[in-house]
DNA sequence: TAAACGGTGACGACGCGTTAGGGTGG
DNA sequence: CCCACCCTAACGCGTCGTCACCGTTT
């Protein structure tokens, strides 16, 4: 029985150059359902359904496991969302290239030492065994960086001041000619990238970031030959340089995820020069509310974020964490909301949650996809409730 | 119980960063056995052991399977050895990073065509999935690989003539300015990587294969920058040059693989000018003799080589090819013998053989070590039976 | 005597390959 | 009625992870 606009299983497992087996192994697994299937149970697949197959094969050549993909690839596959995916992929592709390209050169040193001393240099030829085992991490910053990027999306798309988070940072403090900065937390480097041009061309950028993988997206992103930026790996909570060396330090997001924020507190005062100041960026109790009802009206046991931020360090308690360092603490809100007129991007943006919500979703997608339609009806307003305090010591 | 020199399986477990399960599985399965057991049943490991794991691990980075690596890895693990086993791996990982950039690219393209036509372009997403499922045909490559360098090792440690076979070739018929030739088969471009000086520089010379693969590493090998040379990848049963092209077509010790000799000695006649060359290279029926008697002596049953190549197309039987085409044919011998006086480089080519021999020694590896030991003494003599047929058209 | 380390089974998980047996549409 | 194609159910394989249980050395 021919559908047009389908393909049967055959066909779609030959133009993908995969078994059937591993198609019907795929819909078992809920992995990559069909668009359609008979009475008769034979399935049907459309062109969407390839695009899904399309990152399920890819990412399985990056060598992540089925269940591990099954959580990165529910979102659609409309045009834009395929984009979004696709420049995960590319990420992802890059960084395994870079991955490799270091063993190409750990190979090709040990092979050196080899031909220079004529014995074989046990210790460089750990260092290739231990690089040919280091992979883990890869899955954790694929789904931080495919989070990031819903988020972004989400508030890109919708919000509804139109200056951006960004550059009101930018506005709450003036950097001028001369300046040494330390961000700390600088994630990809995106709270920099749209403003090069504006910043003085004398001043010494320093951003760090626990994991090296974000330094290197953040490398990647401003170039390594912009001068004034320099990247640095470290714990904030141990900040790897002398008493007074900075004029100004940003912890954009940041604090609320630390183990000990008095102790990143006192480090931040502790670097800084006198009369320096300090920006750090946090969310207030009524951040996103509308997007925690609307879950919680599909189902009560989802709770999008396991440990709520802003009862870390929010704008409601975080004078007190900095009171004792800092002489002056002002803190500032954003004014902005959303006004989210397509439903794609918020599912994502839920999706992309730190929650349990994909435990109660994953099987219920379309569901959740139809409550959705229906609770936000044309438009849904969400309440943002952003903001910093700005330091002085 | 503390063994000096030795690594308990723990302790070379946590050096390599793999678990202890992981190294017991391997001395089950014979991928690396200890190099002592003690009467209790405790393995005892080695640095040498150490370079083992170091290569199986590597190639299972590289998605080979472990039955796939028990074949690749039986070599010892002298510094000379490790070395050229590196040189393997390089190899591999850098088609590994040239696959990964195909990859790369295609998600590019496709990421860029539908920027441009705002909807998917649904071939390069199958061109992109396509690429992600090319892998296999790498095990072979990988072999080839090993055992041309294992043969080329035996050959450039014990040679007697020490010209060198290459250098006889380019002796037996003189290359002038403006000439054009063509090489088919030419493998990795090993022919003329050490002559890239002494041949004129206004000449053009058409490298080609049967496979992508060795193109690229000829290719790499010579350089893109030597205009003098051009890479193409055809069968060289249909060669694709108009009739009359050439002054000068190579076929080094390639003919006896041809599925049907004269057709190919049919295409060379067409595509020679009148009065050109055609240079092939083959053995003779006593080409490395002994070492067929040496494996016989330890196992009747093993076959170097599955379908001997100098009846396909030998020094004894080639004229008769030949005949019909051209119009004077010359034999030339090339005189030489290996003189071997090492142990290990005559287990490497041996294992390098196309026959059966993996299968009777596997398992008994050290057995046939010590035989081989036996049986050469101090020095062990091979007859080499190569040459060449000089034919005009 | 305990703790650290070594050993041997045996069972399970993942991602399919493969086989056996059967149904449906042209 | 056959052929091409579809389906399910069930077992097997490779590469360990994991667990239960036991022995040896410090």
């Amino acid at each position: 029985m021919k559908k047009t606009g389908y393909y049967s299983s055959g066909e779609f497992a030959r133009m993908a150059n995969v078994t059937l087996r591993t198609i019907r192994y795929y819909d078992k697994q809920n992995i990559l359902k069909p668009s359609l299937v008979t009475d008769t149970g034979a399935r049907f697949y459309t062109d969407e359904d390839l695009a899904r197959l399309q990152q399920v094969l890819l990412l399985k050549y990056l060598g992540f496991s089925l269940e591990d993909i099954k959580e990165m690839t529910i979102a659609d596959t409309d045009y834009h969302f395929m984009l979004n995916s696709l420049q995960l992929q590319l990420k992802l592709v890059r960084d395994r290239i870079e991955q490799m390209q270091l063993v190409e050169k750990a190979i090709q040193d040990t092979s050196d030492t080899i031909h220079a001393n004529h014995s074989i240099d046990w210790s460089s030829m750990l260092h290739l065994i231990h690089l040919t085992g280091m992979e883990k991490s890869l899955k954790n910053q694929y789904q931080n960086a495919s989070n990031i990027s819903a988020r972004i999306n989400l508030h890109t798309l919708y919000s509804q001041n139109k200056q951006g988070w960004f550059p009101w940072i930018f506005a709450q403090y003036h950097i001028t000619q001369g300046m040494k900065i330390l961000e700390i937390g600088c994630g990809d480097g995106s709270l920099w990238t749209n403003s090069l041009s504006t910043l003085p061309n004398e001043i010494d950028i320093t951003l760090s970031d626990l994991s090296d993988g974000m330094l290197r997206d953040a490398r990647r992103a401003i170039g390594t030959e912009d001068t004034r930026f320099s990247f640095q790996a470290f714990d904030c909570h141990e900040i790897p340089y002398e008493s007074e060396t900075f004029d100004f330090v940003i912890a954009n997001h940041l604090l609320f995820y630390c183990e000990n924020i008095t102790k990143v507190c006192q480090e931040v005062q502790r670097v800084l020069k006198p009369g320096g100041y300090f920006l750090c960026s946090t969310y207030g109790k009524k951040h996103m509310m509308e997007v925690n009802q609307l879950v919680q009206s599909f189902d009560e046991r989802i709770v999008l974020s396991a440990d709520k931020l802003y009862e870390q360090f929010g704008l409601e308690n975080g004078n007190a964490f900095l009171a004792p360092y800092f002489s002056e603490i002002e803190c500032r809100i954003y004014e902005d909301s959303l006004l989210v007129t397509e439903i794609e991007p918020l599912i994502a943006y839920i999706l992309s949650c730190h929650g349990n919500q994909n435990q109660y979703l994953v099987n219920h997608y379309k569901e959740f996809r139809s409550h959705v339609k229906k609770y936000m009806k044309n438009n849904f307003h969400i309440t943002k409730d952003a903001g910093i305090f700005l330091c002085k010591k």
